[in-house]
DNA sequence: GTTCGTTGCCTTTTT
DNA sequence: GGCAACGAAC
């Protein structure tokens, strides 16, 4: 007979969450779902997130350990933000819980198993720069004639090898269907496509695209990492799952399994990722991927007044393939219409947001909740001047990740080659930072570096600068370059590699900091970047966790800002895209002309295009919650055509006058 | 042959 | 403002 005993949990039991009263009757059903796979359709402003982070909490309440769990988000701040909200409903670790980006999931795999993948340990994660770097020497040295015929550049072709990997299509697949003019140069660019695979295991580097297509090649290959995984993450949690992927799809059906449970939340509305591979038939046939799972809808609006709802739901009605909805708005309306607002021309647009924005200061909404939304980077800069000049402080959700700029690359090479001593992108970039040395020279050394033992070794055990001196340099470059190599010799101590910190103050002292002077105007501004990467590096001991941390994480300065920066009341400036899940008191949307929103090129392409561009357009109002407006300059002034006439945007001209007021602005003197 | 400054052209969205 | 192509200087 068997004895019933209980162990006492040493933290203070769970306390139990009144899901009932906490939650409508749609958000109860999705969040108390039993196990098994699941589909939420959640509209805009629904509570997607709550209902995400409720599920999380309910399972914890339900005795799920955080280890079992496995959330997969669009962002790593998407994550942090629900893991947060978890914690203030139950006590838990969330340490424990395996939380990111598909991208950061699926590099821990790789660095427990890249050597079943004919990998060595430490590899280097290349972001889209390094890719095209590492692309043209593959391309040069391939012997393939791209003269006098219009052949793809290194970064085209690096679009079309990351658009066949996330959509699982075949080279010639791709090609036929985005880019019919390279058709006669299929058989080059899949031959392009082997010897860039090649290389990138010699130089032991992965592209953001291999952590996928590398760890769903690790799951399908090994069964016993399959069933390790699938037993370990007993409950896999999905959001914003109407913009994954083929890839991603595969990715999710491995680690779930068959029976696994699933649960994905998303919007078909509000996908806007095709470009990037996204597959919206994802989410709108999950059920033929998963025939016995259980579909909740929710849909009712509590962010929106209904005026901007309404507009929102006028709008996205246009579009053909969809789930449709019926999302009703939660709260009380207002009286005041989604201004429509045409400006003489775009600094009269600036002019107009700016002096909005005071007014509306001075009516007491902070200006943390207020937001300019663009379709494309490039609309904001005239604003961020007048902003600028008004003093009116700003955040701005740049087109350059702190990552991916030039000072912050430069001193993270010398990490990286000095950890993966056959990263052929970070030497090259290194030593081209020497005067005198271009690609020429750059190539016979790396050549050079090649034959020696320390490229080959696991760990390294001499000197850089016993290795890197007696090697023939341009004479100009001489004295540099013995630097360069003392330098390295700092980064690893006895075989081991120094701490972050300590590397990134080695390189700056050692040589950057005399670069950087002469390189740059702004090199005050750099350096205190540069102090801030080596703040945030403190926090690691293993180097290639910093790096990888560097490459997958949106940004330092999102990340790790302190207080007074964070806090600081400033108005947001962001693209339409990175506007993902966020809302405003007050949102302006500008340049809706035709032609800037939606985008020409967007248009040329298809219908599908077009219906994208409308549901960016839907993403960008039901950001607002109180108050809208859309702006568009009449007159578009170039420097080569002069002054062009703009017309409204069609998502605007579509839809029926009475959704909005206009207003007729005049100038002042 | 190699490096480096100058000129002219173009500008979607991102993990 | 960023990048490729071109041409001058080493």
């Amino acid at each position: 007979m068997a004895r019933e005993y209980k162990l006492h949990s040493t933290t203070p039991t769970t306390p139990r969450i009144d899901y009932k009263a906490e939650l409508n009757e749609q958000q109860h059903a999705a969040v108390t779902a039993p196990p098994g796979q699941t589909l939420v359709i959640a509209g805009a402003g629904s509570g997607k997130t709550r209902t995400l982070t409720y599920r999380v909490a309910w399972l914890l309440d339900n005795g799920v350990l955080p280890e079992q769990i496995l959330l997969l988000t669009f962002t790593n701040k998407a994550a942090r933000e629900m893991l947060e909200r978890v914690t203030m409903l139950v006590p838990v670790d969330i340490q424990r819980l395996w939380s990111g980006t598909f991208h950061s999931i699926g590099n821990k795999f790789l660095r427990w198993n890249s050597e079943r993948l004919g990998y060595r340990k430490g590899f280097s994660i290349m972001d889209r720069e390094d890719q095209k770097d590492l692309l043209e020497t593959v391309v040069t040295n391939s012997g393939i004639d791209t003269e006098g015929i219009r052949f793809p550049k290194a970064e085209v072709l690096g679009d079309i090898f990351s658009m066949a990997d996330n959509t699982c299509e075949s080279i010639e697949e791709i090609v036929a269907t985005r880019y019919p003019y390279f058709d006669k140069l299929i058989d080059d660019i899949t031959k392009l496509r082997k010897l860039y695979q090649k290389k990138k295991v010699e130089t032991n580097c992965m592209d953001f695209d291999d952590l996928l297509t590398q760890s769903v090649r690790l799951l399908k290959e090994n069964e016993d990492l399959r069933e390790r995984y699938q037993r370990q993450f007993e409950f896999v949690l999905v959001d914003e799952y109407q913009d994954t992927n083929r890839l991603q799809c595969e990715f999710i059906e491995m680690i779930t399994g068959k029976d696994g449970n699933l649960m994905v939340v998303g919007d078909d509305a509000q996908s806007i990722y095709s470009w990037r591979g996204a597959d919206v038939t994802n989410i709108l046939n999950f059920h033929e991927q998963w025939p016995r799972a259980r579909v909740f809808k929710i849909e009712v609006n509590y962010r929106s007044v209904p005026e901007v709802l309404e507009l929102a739901n006028a709008s996205i009605a246009n579009n053909r393939a969809q789930i449709r909805k019926n999302l009703q708005p939660a709260r009380e309306g207002k009286g005041t219409l989604p201004a429509l607002v045409p400006l003489d021309s775009g600094s009269a647009q600036a002019s107009f947001v700016c002096q909005r924005i005071l007014e509306q200061q001075d009516e007491g909404v902070e200006l943390n909740e207020v937001a300019v939304l663009y379709r494309a980077h490039f609309h904001s800069m005239e604003l961020q001047m007048e902003l600028t000049s008004r003093g009116i402080p700003f955040k701005i959700t740049s087109g350059l990740r702190f990552f991916e700029q030039a000072h912050v690359k430069d001193v993270a090479c010398f990490i990286k080659f000095a950890i993966n001593r056959r990263d052929e992108v970070s030497f090259m970039r290194m030593v081209k930072l020497i005067p005198g040395i271009g690609g020429a020279s750059a190539n016979k050394v790396w050549n050079e570096w090649l034959k020696t033992e320390a490229a080959n070794a696991e760990v390294m055990t001499g000197k850089f600068s016993d290795l890197l001196i007696p090697m023939t340099v341009p004479k100009k470059a001489r004295e540099t370059w013995d630097q360069f190599a003392y330098t390295l010799d700092e980064l690893i101590v006895d075989g081991k590699p120094a701490t972050p910190p300590e590397m990134i103050r080695s390189i700056y002292d050692g040589v950057y900091e005399d670069y950087m002077r002469a390189k740059f105007k702004n090199a005050e501004q750099r350096q205190q970047d540069l102090e801030q990467l080596s703040n945030y590096s403190s926090r690691f001991t293993d180097p290639l966790e910093f790096l990888s941390n560097l490459s997958l994480l949106s940004g330092v300065d999102t990340e790790n800002k302190p207080d007074q920066q964070e806090e600081r009341d400033a108005v947001t400036l962001t693209t339409a895209h990175q506007a993902k899940g966020l809302e405003w008191h007050t949102v302006f949307a500008i340049w809706m002309a035709d032609g800037m929103f939606p985008h020409a090129r967007a248009v040329e392409e298809s219908d599908l295009g077009l219906e994208e561009e409308r549901r960016l357009f839907y993403v960008t109002v039901t950001r607002a919650k109180d108050e809208l407006y859309l702006t568009y300059p009449v007159l578009n002034h170039q420097a080569r055509d002069g002054d062009i006439l703009m017309k409204p945007s069609r998502f605007i001209t579509e839809l029926s006058a009475d959704l909005m007021e206009k207003w007729n602005v005049r100038s002042g003197w």
